[in-house]
DNA sequence: GAGTAAGTTGTTAGCGCTCACAATAGTTTC
DNA sequence: GAAACTATTGTGAGCGCTAACAACTTACTC
């Protein structure tokens, strides 16, 4: 109950205390250099003893800094973006940064213009955002915020930096998997096509199909969701086409798994099934899911990294790339 | 670019371009009835006009207040939680709070402490408490932080609001559902139990299946994990003590119908299971998991309601419960 | 020992806002 | 028509901090 029965403490009582002026104080909890030993302990040793914490809100109308991130996200209850916003939380509060959340309940322009009018109004020192749509980006470079903005998943902006996971890379890997496993008609399911993610796999497919000399055709597209990848999957069953399903996440992969099982498809010895994200839970998937991990906490660190450097040494735009990593488990094998 | 390109306009620019004092300036941006209509109109247009944006910063450093509740929060980026935080969320933006998070990356004392500790130095007006370890409440009692609190999942602590889902209720639901279906032999599968939910739930099946008669013995205690369902699902496969099982949650379930399928042991014909939750994937599980649903983000925004009235009106400490709902999917039938 | 430099401390102003109060104009009452 | 209100607007102070500058030490140079 300090705060009832007291007025806090400030600088000028510290100073009081510790008999010099609030200036010398203001010196020592900011780590100037020019405060002789003795005076700094003698501060130190007043602020511990009357409890002195600084008040923010007059240090930032006076530096116009708020040493507050926002973060501005969609779907942050998802496995991937809630981990990103984890990463970025821990590592700036790490750095002694607050962190503002905005969640998006859907994402158009007008709600990602409000969402950083509330941040700009909270006067934040950098926004990152969680918002893997293309039109994000858009939006974003036409409303130059005036502050360092670090988007997920995007790259090579112009106006915003970036940090994301190499998606294409993550599909070629499955992709690649498959096709050492001795699949020539490989399918992709891919996500909703206005998320820059679901485009990047469904390149990285595409391309690796390609290369390989085999045909690419057999994508059709899902929403992310468990019941889209049950829709499709049950399609699937009755046509099947593909020998090896390359599926844009997990949870579809799941749907998917569950329709096979329905319609009496076996995974993998019919159809074999890669997934995307390697959520805790996919280990447990029946059968238990090969898929492509990403790193999202590490993402989210990313993120932070890039904002840090853009805050406090002025640096320009940048992006950074998180490598995706292979996880096999039970729903691939070779074709019949 | 508005930032580099000039000072933003403060009260005094507005009160200049309308003619009128910054008193009345700041009288028009905070409602007070005492404007004339005309005045109000020829200040809200220069408002307009300059782009004004009040200052928080200066508004908190005499205000006292800071429009931020702070989100403290453990295991953020599982389904319940971050669903929960979702809900503050948009309850706190809509009336105009800033959003604030603490994410812990372990629970203890010292770790709360300092989250706490945090969201001080930010002056946040409030703090909303989404870790449901029991160790939590303790923690706050001793630290009475001096704002409101109010905490998800806790009910009934002298200091502390309280918004939780009806656990016990939840477990009986589940366990009444067994029964019905002629069950006698209903084992539990617990969450770790320095967990408050894990106790409730374990408690609710306990007292549902005394109050029928029948015996609660059959417990174990795993980690929230679909690994740990996973584990305990192969020891209960060769044991096959119990007709059902009620689940601590879908992740174990996930896990546990996992062993089961790898076991032979089949679901629901040979072992009813229901889970509790109702994650979104949970319908596509093999089987289809009949579950407990809980509503997480109106427990978020039952949260912030209990704060804001806290805030606004000075209430005391109060509590409020959301009623879960049993979800019937085809995980449970009549045994054998 | 005067002159200069470097290190340390203090003084003053002001960030942009709200609060308490003062002042003015407009309205009612008897 | 003076007194007593009410509605509307303005004035001054100060929230707690940092930045810029001033001032005072102490040490060193020639």
């Amino acid at each position: 109950m300090a705060k009832t029965s007291a007025r806090m403490p400030r600088l000028e009582d510290v100073a009081e205390r510790a008999g010099v002026s609030h200036q010398t104080v203001s010196r020592v909890i900011n780590n100037h250099p020019n405060v002789s030993k003795a005076t700094r302990e003698r501060v130190e040793a007043a602020i511990a003893e009357l409890g002195y914490r600084r008040n923010t809100a007059a240090r930032s109308l006076v530096t116009r800094k708020s040493q507050t991130i926002g973060v501005l996200g969609s779907e942050l209850s998802q496995y991937g973006p809630a981990n990103t916003l984890l990463g970025v939380e821990h590592a700036a509060r790490d750095a002694g940064y607050f962190v503002s959340i905005a969640a998006l309940r859907a994402v158009s322009r007008e709600a990602i213009f409000d969402a950083i009018r509330h941040f700009l109004d909270q006067s934040v020192d950098g926004i990152v955002v969680i918002v893997p749509h293309s039109e994000t980006l858009l939006a974003l470079e036409e409303l130059k915020p005036g502050v360092p903005v670090v988007a997920v998943g995007s790259l090579g902006s112009e106006s915003v930096s970036g940090a994301m996971v190499d998606q294409k890379r993550g599909a070629e890997l499955a992709v690649g998997h498959l096709i050492e496993q001795g699949h020539r008609r490989i399918g992709h399911i891919a996500g909703p096509q206005d998320w820059i993610d679901a485009v990047a796999r469904a390149e990285g497919w595409s391309a690796a199909l390609r290369a390989a000399g085999l045909e690419d055709n057999l994508v059709v597209e899902g929403d992310w969701s468990a019941g889209s990848g049950y829709e499709i999957g049950r399609k699937l069953a009755a046509e099947r086409t593909a020998t090896a399903l390359f599926v844009g996440n997990d949870q579809m992969s799941l749907g998917l798994l569950r329709a096979f099982n329905e319609a009496g498809v076996r995974v993998p010895e019919d159809v074999s099934v890669v997934g995307f994200d390697d959520q805790p839970e996919s280990g447990y998937f029946t059968p238990p899911l090969t898929t492509v991990r990403q790193d999202f906490e590490e993402l989210g660190r990313r993120c932070m990294d890039l904002m840090l450097s853009a805050i406090e040494n002025g640096d320009t735009v940048s992006t950074t790339v998180v490598e995706p990593e292979l996880v096999v488990r039970r729903s691939t094998s070779a074709p019949a």
